[in-house]
DNA sequence: AATGAAGGTTCACATAATGAACCGATAAGG
DNA sequence: CCTTATCGGTTCATTATGTGAACCTTCATT
């Protein structure tokens, strides 16, 4: 492996390490020499990547990375890189895709890209809708802290077809569902005779950020095509993360 | 230099570049082999460092470091504490306010806040200006260790305006006024017509983390109105140290 | 005083970085 | 339609650079 690869390897290892921590173990998990890991290290610190503590010599993540941070989300905010992966995801199935971003306890949809099939569901760029009747909802409410989907679920939930789940107990069974599988579904939950699926994009923390959906008339989907659709939108929401935080793709030599 | 720190210093060139710029451009800009830049391009890209876009084939800062600089943020809320501080102080003086850090022995802009008024002073975040013709970087200087000033007092320094004070023994007497004062004032020192005070944000053991300025049209400030945003800077500065450092949090091992 | 583990340094050696020259593609100009 | 000048990317002999066993100093523990 490159010096380079190795130094950056080196860097993520400090930077996952939740403590300040000394020359001779960072040598140890990095499964480096000591003098290299030193090495790696000063170069590092030079650059801000990496900071001593004067005091007790231990090395701990720098301030560099902030400051690039604000640089890259400067010039890429959450919508220019989302809308492309859903464009693809758009392209790949031909249903109604859209993104929708968490922001202040609710479910913006802040991008939509429409079926080009004339039997198609539409959704509006700007809508809110209620967590509990759509696939979206359902995907971010499974990833949510209990202490805050609990929170949602003690509201009186409305309904809004005869098919809408608006019991609890119902709907903890379905959250569950939802978080073993990764992806939610919702049928007639919130139109009649529309079929939805969702994953969430969940940020390095593991707390979802937003959604990506497909929503399609139900005609259209048996569960051979469900399951498509499914695994298709849990494809391009961990693209989506891998993409906004930069999930290292490590390389060993 | 060593491997790593060039490829740190090639990052920071593609980060500070503001569009997609081709592997020829970059190395002229890095003064690299145009093979040696993109070896290294590749093995930060690896890592998300960097990323290319796959139709122009022109490399871009990527999102690795906003997972980074999360992690970082985390355990040391730089940013989250100071901006409501430079805040306050832009509102207070309703004059361009900036909030710079000490990452790689350099002082990068990480905040502004910019004044309302017409006639004002334009900073841009990201950017890193000499030390010795600003008042952020006299106010820095004035309180790092000797050492450290007086390697950087040592290099050749550029003159910006025919204000510009260069001679290491001029900026000396400066630099002991700045650190008797506590705060910096620079007049004209890199661009004509502005001036601007600056006060050094501590850590415990002494050290600046970064500085807290203030940037003016000079026909605005008086003598009077100097001592009033020299005084308030270095209270938005004592605030933020306090922030930061006071009480609780920083724990030492 | 002896021990061991820490951070840090040295230097002979081996490996990985370097860069001139190259390729194929694309675009502009005569 | 050929020439020229870019571009992004690759190759490989040369050599600069990274490597790591052994070393030093310091400090806490025994």
């Amino acid at each position: 492996m490159s010096t380079v690869g190795k130094a950056l390897s080196l860097l993520n290892l400090v930077a996952s390490l939740s403590e300040d921590t000394g020359l001779s173990e960072i040598a140890r998990l990095a499964v480096l020499d000591k003098a290299t890991a030193r090495r790696m290290l000063v170069d590092l610190e030079a650059h801000g990547f990496i900071e001593q503590d004067k005091a007790t010599k231990r090395y701990r993540i720098g301030a560099a990375p902030v400051r690039l941070a604000r640089i890259r989300e400067a010039r890429f905010p959450f919508l220019r890189t989302a809308i492309p992966v859903v464009k693809a995801l758009n392209e790949e199935t031909e249903e109604t895709c859209h993104l929708s971003e968490f922001s202040g306890h609710e479910l913006w949809t802040v991008h939509v890209e429409t079926s080009p099939r004339a039997n198609r569901v539409i959704v509006d760029v700007g809508s809110c809708y209620p967590l509990h009747a759509t696939a979206s909802g359902l995907a971010l409410l499974a990833f949510l802290p209990e202490e805050q989907r609990e929170a949602f679920l003690a509201q009186p939930l409305k309904a809004f077809t005869p098919h809408t789940v608006t019991d609890p107990e119902a709907l903890r069974a379905r959250i569950n569902e939802t978080r073993a599988r990764g992806t939610s579904v919702s049928r007639n939950g919130l139109e009649p005779g529309v079929i939805s699926t969702a994953a969430p994009v969940l940020s390095p923390d593991g707390l979802p950020v937003g959604t990506i959906s497909i929503a399609a008339p139900e005609v259209r989907v048996d569960d051979a095509r469900l399951a498509e659709l499914n695994s298709a939108a849990q494809a391009a929401a961990s693209r989506l993360s891998a993409a906004l935080y930069g999930l290292d793709i490590r390389q060993k030599r």
